[in-house]
RNA sequence: GGAGAGGUGGCCGAGUGGUCGAAGGCGCGCCCCUGCUAAGGGCGUAUAGGAGAAAUCUUAUCGAGGGUUCAAAUCCCUCCCUCUCCGCCA
């Protein structure tokens, strides 16, 4: 959520901002919201203090013996004033709270214009495509052909389409990959691993800007309650921090969290429709940090570098994008795409999301932290992001380490979590 | 699933209709006293919204939401959460 008191103070200028965002904001609409409700707040205040005051009135009469009658009858017509005053003003706030939960964050000066993914602008390329003296496989036909290997059509009996089942040596590789990214980033990058439920509730969701706006994308669990599938990590782990005031001593709070990950892909009928790439279940390591203000900028690099060392360490050919205002998530400030090369695609794919969220998460969560320099509550920022995805890690190792015969070389870096295998098949 | 007990400020804990944003204690901050240490004294110490240049004023908040009332932490209803016992269970 931005704050109200910026769309107030310089409405123009955020909406211009938001236009990158291809967000058009209604400022007129807004301003005049705004007025009535400044309007209908001072009168129904005055009308509760007066009411206030009469009431204590009462009590001090009746403890003293006095006759109230007089008083209790001016009361009536204050009290049907103050509930009409104070319906309006409830449904004036909350249509622009509804309004505000709609709006986007508003992107960084830093980035690029454009409407869609063409617009992205390519940071850094990092390692070579590897030249094959053969016909590459992709990861399906690949994993399809290994003994312990893919089977979609088995997935896709027990459950049905974007579903995977992994079997032996692959499923093995999976989770080595999972247990190679977490050692990785607690031992070397400082983050403290955390597991938490896979099922949350919207409110967490709401703080985190998945709902209200994204609802058609998750699963949604019947039941009593308003339970929801996790579509990433990001949720249940940057909520650890919702409704918290933090000591300054406590932060940078860094969490590294494997998690499966739930998406409903509503309306992605035609993408991906072979393979891995896309499916309803995926796990991924996610990296979360909660940092000060001043800190927010320099921590996205940092986060961003601490990814992409696990594709170095892959030796993964992969190149870094800053993606533009119309391709950037909704609660997104700034997002690098990492994006690995698939050798049969001949093209880089998105493998990891780092973005800074600013305040705009916190807002929406409450989550502050106690600033010294001012003895006050100020609000957080978040930044999180894939370090990585696994089972696209997963695939474009099958496709990178491919062999001539079939067969997939394990990365030196995931021998020893493979108990010496060195090879796929 | 059955029975019961609870949810109050950073923490503990009092408060069953009014003068209660809330006693008391702990913790924390500033000051005083004390030549160290220990102890003692005074003052202060929630969050959010609104008005105002500011001092300040004001509204809301005692798990959440709704209701009764001139007035609700306190009474009623619904929901959530925690704890204890029984049952079931990975």
């Amino acid at each position: 959520m931005l704050d109200p008191k910026w769309i107030r103070s310089e409405p123009e200028a955020l909406a211009k901002r938001l236009l990158k965002k291809k967000y058009s904001l209604n400022i007129e609409w807004l301003a005049e919201l705004d007025g009535q409700r400044k309007q209908l707040q001072l009168e129904t205040e005055n009308l509760q203090n007066e009411r206030n005051t009469r009431s204590k009135a009462i009590g001090k009469a009746k403890a003293a013996g006095e006759n109230v009658d007089a008083i209790l009858q001016s009361m009536e017509q204050l009290k049907t004033e103050l509930e009409t005053k104070k319906e309006l003003l409830n449904a004036l706030q909350l249509e622009f709270h509804s309004y505000l939960m709609g709006v986007p964050n508003v992107p960084d000066e830093s980035v690029p214009p454009g409407n869609d993914e063409s617009g992205n602008l390519v940071v850094s390329t990092w390692g070579e495509p590897k030249q094959f003296d053969f016909a590459v496989k992709d990861h399906a036909e690949l994993g399809e052909g290994l003994a312990e290997g893919l089977d979609f059509a088995t997935a896709a009996k027990i459950t049905g389409s974007r579903f995977v089942v992994m079997r032996g040596q692959v499923a093995l590789l999976h989770r080595a990959l999972i247990q190679f990214m977490l050692n990785t980033h607690t031992r070397d990058h400082g983050y403290e691993e955390v597991n938490v439920p896979y099922i949350v509730n919207s409110d967490s969701l709401t703080g985190t800007g998945q709902l209200p706006k994204f609802e058609e994308d998750l699963f949604k669990l019947r039941g009593e309650q308003a339970y929801y599938l996790i579509p990433t990590a990001e949720v249940p782990v940057t909520n650890i921090v919702r409704d918290e005031i933090l000591e300054s001593a406590s932060l940078p709070i860094k969490f590294v969290c494997h998690s499966p990950c739930f998406r409903s892909e509503a309306g992605s009928y035609g993408k991906d429709t072979k393979g891995m790439i896309r499916q309803h279940q995926f796990e991924k390591v996610e990296l979360v940090q909660i940092v000060t203000p001043q800190t927010s900028d320099s921590t996205l690099e940092e986060l961003t570098a601490h990814a992409e060392r696990i594709l170095q360490l892959l030796h993964l050919p992969y190149r870094k994008v800053i993606l533009c205002g119309g391709d950037m998530g909704f609660a997104s400030a700034k997002t690098y795409d990492l994006e690995v090369w698939l050798p049969s695609q001949t093209c880089y794919r998105e493998i990891s999301s780092c973005s800074s969220f600013t305040d705009y998460q916190a807002r929406r969560m409450q989550a502050r932290w106690r600033n010294p320099a001012t003895g006050k509550p100020e609000l957080v920022h978040t930044i999180n992001g894939s370090g990585l995805a696994v089972g696209r890690t997963l695939v474009a190792i099958m496709e990178n380490y491919q062999e001539a015969d079939g067969r997939i070389r394990i990365p030196s870096a995931l021998v020893a979590y493979m108990h010496g295998l060195e090879y796929l098949g």
